[in-house]
DNA sequence: CTGAAAGCGCTTACAG
DNA sequence: CTGAAAGCGCTTACAG
């Protein structure tokens, strides 16, 4: 079963390769090729199951027509969402993706975009982690398109794509002081990350509108390489302190979770004793009992403003540089009104 | 920036192509290359941060390196987690991994293949669909190494691995019927695989051997693709019918988490009027108020034996016919004990 | 209208 | 010990 190549059609057809090769791309006509030889090859070919080998052609053109994306975890729920809408799209206009992750681990980013690189991706959309920014600033000298998602560098010219983490958060702060909170605490991750600063500064600045002094003590800041077991104490510990506080905001999807744990432990009741909401909408918060008030990404929107823009890169050959802020849900369910 | 390529580094070291290649590929001893020469190639090449292309190593060699893995649905908690192995499985021994999900649908599935086909991976992990059988079997004669994971086709000699259907719903009603249950109810979907065929007769066969007489009233089939609110109706209704019961058991981790939906909107007290359990863990039966009683699968052992398989076959060029069933684990918790 | 030929960047028998 | 050359399967200027 040795697989057929374009020699083969040529041969069977009695023509050349050219030929071929010309009328299989739709350059028949532009090669001005007798529109019956065209139809001769292209019956000829599909009657052998012809499939041109992607690698010689990739070798030939530079495009392999596949693309990268980089997440930080495939298995996490907003990421494994991401991707699967990402493979969508890419479905659509014929191109493949190659997914991995890089647990956050900028080390293991590089040797992924190294990878990618060897494999010759025509372009990449990426979650960049800490200290990613030189990597990713050559690829774009190199020329090859790049969309970052999720996070960004401020201080590095390229496209990106996420929720506006600012507003988001400020609306939903400022929401719930205009519902009577006042002891709001909010807990989240020591990543050196613009989207989490974003979503902390959004936090603190809504206190400043509402003219409520912002207390450190009602702000926990979790190490992302704790292990579970003490970052679900240092929450309990926070929650169950004695500052007191009316409504908590996790600032991140995992950290909800964990806080959902912690309600549990504690027996703390929500809403009445402490109002709960977590960044990021996930099942579980919808099945909660009581349910949870969740701050929902776009996620759809991002993944296919993502692509469109790395899509139009590739074709137009233009470096683009499209800063996209899309607009979060509250989803308001029972744990906050 | 052009990509440099071997020449460049041939030529810089003065020497062939040829010498180059065989001292990156460590084939310098073998060839009885000086080692002294090797030395100063090998510096050279790190020095200039000389990259092999891949393409035109994989368009000679036939190998790319490059694993294909298909998938029901990557943005599912199962396959998420599933894929996360095997990427890492696969990092470990310099591999890649192109995923792709189904959907369950097996046009979309024959599609995917013939892709994967064209760029040439050298294994495939697969989760077949139904009616794939043909496709598989072609791939297998085409010598490519194939393992199908959570479920496979009786009639074909693949290698294969999941975890025991069967004997996992089997001892879960057996150990439901020793508690005192006797009306126990299951859910399951509609889909003409394996795997959901044996949970099935893990259940018929756990009843017949404790002298509980079948009742089809007892077995809701809902469609896989009937639309999420059709599926909440009739899984609702079955909960709520007249036929008693005193346990269900969802055979499926998306019908469970739809049961749980449905338990909340019917008010049912679990586990004092029903007991509940779904095939399946999930972040979500843990932290439900009660605790979901769930059958956990070995993901990680699946991935970790799949691409064992794999590479071995990959690396030994033999055809292999291995059959794993890997015993599932019952989480015990709140709603069934 | 169509074909012969070069070349993408590697690897690997073959020759010396 | 090392190099010249063929060839993997395509695409694309070039020539006629």
């Amino acid at each position: 079963m040795k697989k057929l190549s374009i020699k083969d059609i040529a041969q069977k057809a009695g023509v050349s390769t050219a030929t071929v090769s010309f009328v299989l791309n739709g350059k028949a006509e532009e090669m001005r090729i007798s529109e019956q030889l065209a139809k001769k090859i292209t019956k000829l070919a599909k009657q052998l199951g012809y499939q041109p080998n992607q690698l010689a052609r990739g070798l030939r053109t530079g495009k392999t027509h596949t693309l990268g994306l980089i997440v930080e975890n495939i298995s996490n729920h907003f990421f494994g969402n991401l991707a699967k809408v990402i493979e969508d799209e890419a479905k659509k206009y014929n191109y493949k993706v190659l997914y991995c992750s890089t647990e956050n681990n900028t080390l293991k980013a590089k040797e992924l975009i190294q990878m990618l690189q060897d494999r010759q991706v025509d372009g990449y959309i990426i979650t960049p982690t800490e200290g990613l920014e030189g990597e990713i600033e050559k690829l774009i000298a190199g020329k090859k398109p790049v969309v970052l998602v999720d996070r960004y560098f401020a201080n590095l010219a390229t496209n990106y794509v996420l929720v506006d983490n600012h507003k988001a958060v400020y609306d939903t702060v400022t929401r719930l002081v205009a519902r009577g909170h006042q002891h709001i605490g909010v807990v989240t991750v020591d990543l050196a990350l613009i989207n989490m600063e974003q979503r902390l500064n959004g936090y603190k600045d809504a206190l400043k509108a509402a003219k409520i002094p912002y207390k450190k003590e009602l702000v926990k800041i979790i190490s992302f390489d704790a292990p579970r077991e003490t970052a679900m104490d240092l929450v309990a510990e926070f929650l169950g302190s004695d500052q007191p506080k009316d409504a908590v905001f996790f600032l991140t999807n995992y950290l909800g979770i964990l806080g959902l744990e912690c309600l549990k432990k504690l027996k703390l009741k929500v809403p009445e004793q402490v109002a709960f909401i977590s960044f990021d909408d996930h099942d579980i918060f919808r099945l909660h009992t009581p349910s949870i008030t969740a701050l929902a990404q776009p996620v759809e929107d991002i993944g296919r403003m993502a692509m469109q823009i790395l899509l139009e890169e590739i074709k137009s050959g233009m470096k683009n540089d499209a800063h996209h802020f899309l607009p979060g849900e509250l989803v308001v369910r029972e744990s906050a009104l």
